[in-house]
RNA sequence: GCCCGGAUGGCGGAACUGGUAGACGCAACGGACUUAAAAUCCGUUGACCGAAAGGUCGUGUGGGUUCGAGUCCCACUCUGGGCACCA
């Protein structure tokens, strides 16, 4: 970005007054409006006064407004500036809507990054987070959020995970977490554990080396346990987007259908696979193992060219989206399975596309009426069997696509005419009877594999032991800190080259026994954080009484990328902790808002796409209320924005115009109340548009979020005030009223800049505390409205007419209109559709 | 590949419940002020036809429903997010 120019225009700003209009009384306040000035006052005056901190009060409507925390990347980037004004303006608003705002700030401060500075800059991961959130800190101050400042978390802190940890002893006490192996990304050159994200085109981001799949052992948390309350429960949340909640029902993926097991000719063990559609059974024409299947193993001990096969498997990395894109790929493994029902010989491949930790590692494949197992079968030249049969009697063939749709039973001997249901439930019968086979609920979503294999996390605190195998760290022993002052390469994890972490004695048996060297994935931080908020203190346990009070969280924003990863977690976690009786509720937030990420040509803002740009150098050039108000004003919050560079100044313009027009009217002197009852009409028109527009920005930012139009409309009063010209005693009345009115309104947005003109317009109460303003229903009230008069749904005319005009009248002036009776001049009307208070539709 | 979004002037967007498409702002152009520039203020600005009145077209593409569709339905195209180790 160039702000370089920008500088040397608006670095230079007046000096603060000109004597001309200086007042005794404000000193720093003139028509130039100066933000720097203006802005460091109020921040003075809400420090000092602390007025967003705020202490637990049963009397009291409490309002939790929470923003995803940020990860300390260094600085302030436009995605946190959206997010976080988003946030602060309905925290503001609430407040003036009096309620008792909580609006805490904290740091996501474990991760990925503090591991690759370490590696580039050689400084260690926890120096590098701690400096970072030193000047982020700084930064939101400046940016004048209205947090408490006194409930910040730090999550790389021993106070705040070890509250993680002691909770993971718990659900291990429970049954709640267990350890199996699982697939990881292996970089073979450097030796090391990569995240997806460090896998490009399936090399090692640093090696450059053809990335493995390799299994190890991890620990999981078992929120499948919890599969069934996460999904139903998102039917009772009103408060959270249809989008959201659609995209966490497709990932729980509830589905219901049969396990059911194949006879493998020469083995003792049969094969099992889950299926959906039982009702394709008699179309099995091949089954399909993953590589690391035990048969498929087994096969490759004689063969070769298996075993190549299998290797060549294993060389790619193990993201979901990299199995469903690549070619699909197979061998026949000579080993044949028999069909349960026909007793047919089925042979086994091994496939790439079918992974051992999914599932039972097998699956049957129906070509005829699965598109992956048709494209695999053509391929392959496999036979495809057409066994469904469309229900309206048309023909299809399989041949030239899978049948994907439900239907009729064909060529599948006794079960032939039975539709979906029958069939599933004959073959499930047959299957259950036969011991072969039982109905099942199956979810898509996997158990949560917590273990990393990093250095900068919290600890998992296990001690494995030879005699007692895991134990968790006793209570008493936590937290298990992570050594801050280390040497940290890149290759590994330090923690594994460090007896005096890992030498540790068994906590059962008192034998030496070794730590636990991996860390918890960062999203554990991240699932409990805004419980915690409510009790940053507390150091007897993860939560106290004042959780009770403040969860759920009312309002919760942040990016739409979360909507199901971090969302679904801390609805686990929150679960999870309720049934340790830590909280009652079972949801955690019960308003979500996911606002658009900012984009920077096309593309979301990323360190790793050095696509970012710096909101400092606008703040230092037009203050933090012209970047308020142009997040606010350039999108709606759901969209996603184009970050364009231009636009600001437009802000900014506004603010000086703003600012001028209450000075202006305030060096004219004083003016009283409104009188409605003297009024006369361009006067009631101004309070009229004044009223509206109360009416409207109190809908936009209370029920629509819709920031962008009540920020338009608040120009839009400021510009009807602008043309109002009325030196009179009432007139100054009304205007006075007017910018009050937008003072107010604004003032969730521009906090510092209303903070000032509150004052200018002679008020003496304190801004924040106000009330938001109510509009009268009387200053809205017109006799007269214009309607649109169209002729076959095309504009032909306006007419005006009395707001209590009957139906009749409003045809007659319409069809007198003279436009009108030019297009409907020698036509019969065939109808008239009157839409009250819109428009007429003649229709001929 | 699968799941969830989005597409409206030169640009960001508005149109909330099917009822005046383009509010508000940016950019551009013209004018005022200025020695000049910046800043500020005033005006014009979807395309086309027309002297004007007014008309025709127009909300990614192709169909459909309706008196009336940016909005609803069907089929596509392009594009953003997620896909379990980025956060």
């Amino acid at each position: 970005m160039q702000l370089g120019g920008l500088s040397c225009t608006l670095g230079r700003f007046p000096a603060p007054g000109m004597p001309r209009f200086q007042t005794s009384k404000e000193p720093c306040m003139s028509v130039v409006y100066n933000p720097e000035a203006v802005e460091k006052a109020a921040r003075e005056q809400w420090d000092s006064s602390r007025c967003f901190e705020v202490k637990e009060d049963a009397g009291k409507d409490k309002f939790y407004c929470l923003t995803m925390f940020p990860y300390p990347s260094g600085k302030l980037h436009m995605g946190h500036v959206r997010v976080l004004t988003i946030s602060d303006v309905i925290a503001r608003y609430q407040r003036m809507q009096g309620k008792l705002v909580l609006q805490p700030m904290g740091w996501d401060a474990f991760g990925m990054p503090a591991e690759n500075a370490a590696i580039q800059r050689g400084v260690p991961p926890a120096k590098w987070t701690y400096e970072n959130i030193d000047y982020m800190r700084g930064q939101l101050k400046r940016m004048g959020y209205a947090y408490d400042w006194s409930r910040e978390i730090t999550t790389c802190r021993p106070e705040y995970y070890r509250w993680e940890q002691w909770l993971f002893t718990r659900m291990f006490a429970k049954g709640l977490v267990y350890r199996k192996n699982s697939v990881v990304n292996w970089d073979p050159v450097d030796q090391t554990v990569l995240a997806n994200e460090q896998v490009i085109d399936g090399r090692g981001w640093r090696s450059d080396a053809l990335v493995e799949r390799r299994e190890i052992p991890q620990w999981f948390m078992k929120i499948t346990a919890y599969a069934d309350e996460l999904l139903r429960e998102l039917d009772n949340m009103p408060g959270w987007p249809e989008s959201v909640k659609t995209m966490q029902r497709n990932w729980i993926g509830r589905s219901e259908g049969v396990e059911l097991s194949f006879e493998v000719a020469g083995e003792d063990e049969r094969l099992t696979v889950y299926t959906t559609r039982p009702d394709t059974l008699m179309g099995v024409t091949y089954m399909a193992v993953a590589a690391e299947h035990p048969l498929a193993r087994k096969a490759a001990e004689g063969n070769s060219e298996i075993s190549t096969f299998i290797e060549a498997c294993q060389k790619t990395d193990a993201a979901e989206a990299t199995l469903e894109t690549m070619e699909k790929k197979g061998m026949p493994l000579g080993i044949d399975a028999m069909h349960p029902i026909s007793g047919d010989k089925v042979p086994l491949w091994v496939a790439n596309f079918v992974l051992m930790s999914y599932g039972t590692g097998a699956v049957m494949a129906v070509p005829g009426h699965d598109a992956r197992d048709w494209e695999f079968a053509k391929k392959h030249r496999l036979p495809i069997r057409q066994v469904i049969a469309p229900t309206d009697g048309s023909t299809i063939d399989v041949a030239d696509a899978a049948y994907l749709e439900h239907g009729v039973l064909v060529n599948s001997g006794k079960y032939d005419g039975l539709d979906f249901d029958a069939a599933f439930n004959a073959i499930a019968d047959f299957f259950e009877s036969s011991g072969l086979g039982r109905r099942t609920v199956h979810y898509r979503l996997r158990d949560w594999g917590v273990s990393r294999q990093r250095y900068w996390g919290a600890p998992i605190p296990i001690i494995y032991c030879d005699d007692c195998n895991a134990v968790p760290v006793p209570e008493d022993q936590l937290p298990v800190v992570l050594p801050e002052d280390v040497q940290f390469t890149g290759v590994g994890s330090p923690l594994k080259d460090m007896p005096e972490f890992y030498e540790t004695s068994c906590p059962e048996c008192g034998k030496p026994a070794r730590r636990e060297t991996d860390t918890f994935d960062t999203f554990v931080e991240s699932s409990w954080y805004f419980a915690r908020y409510a009790c940053p203190d507390a150091k007897d346990a993860m939560l106290d009484e004042r959780a009770a009070y403040w969860m759920p969280v009312d309002q919760y924003t942040g990016g739409i990328e979360h909507a199901i990863l971090h969302l679904l977690y801390s609805r686990f976690f929150q679960r999870v902790m309720r049934d340790e009786g830590l909280v009652q509720s079972a949801e955690p937030f019960t308003n979500l808002l996911t606002q658009g990420m900012v984009l920077k040509d096309g593309a979301k803002m990323s360190k790793a796409k050095g696509n970012t740009v710096d909101p400092q150098a606008l703040v230092d050039a037009y203050g933090a209320d012209t970047v308020r108000l142009f997040m606010m004003f350039a999108a709606p919050p759901e969209h996603a924005l184009e970050w364009s560079d231009e636009g600001v100044q437009g802000s900014y313009r506004f603010l000086k115009r703003f600012w001028a027009a209450v000075h202006t009217h305030a060096e004219a002197g004083a003016a009283g109340p409104v009188d409605p009852s003297i009024l006369v009409e361009p006067q009631l028109a101004l309070r009229r548009k004044v009223h509206q527009t109360i009416q409207k920005i109190s809908d936009d930012i209370g029920r629509r979020h819709a920031f962008n139009t009540a920020v338009a409309a608040a120009m839009e009063l400021l510009n009807a005030i602008g043309r109002f010209d009325d030196k009179s005693a009432a007139g100054r009345a009304v205007e006075r009223e007017a910018l009050n009115a937008v003072v107010l309104m604004l003032s969730p947005m521009v906090p510092h800049i209303c903070n000032a003109l509150w004052r200018a317009l002679g008020n003496e109460s304190v801004l924040i505390d106000q009330p938001w303003p109510t509009f009268d229903a009387a200053a809205l009230e017109q006799n007269e409205i214009d309607l649109v008069v169209q002729v076959n749904g095309k504009l032909r005319g306006k007419i005006r007419v009395a707001v209590d005009a009957s139906r009749d009248s409003i045809i007659e002036l319409a069809l007198a209109e003279e436009n009108v009776a030019r297009f409907v001049s020698g036509n019969k009307i065939k109808k008239t559709i009157v839409v009250p208070g819109r428009l007429v539709n003649v229709v001929i």
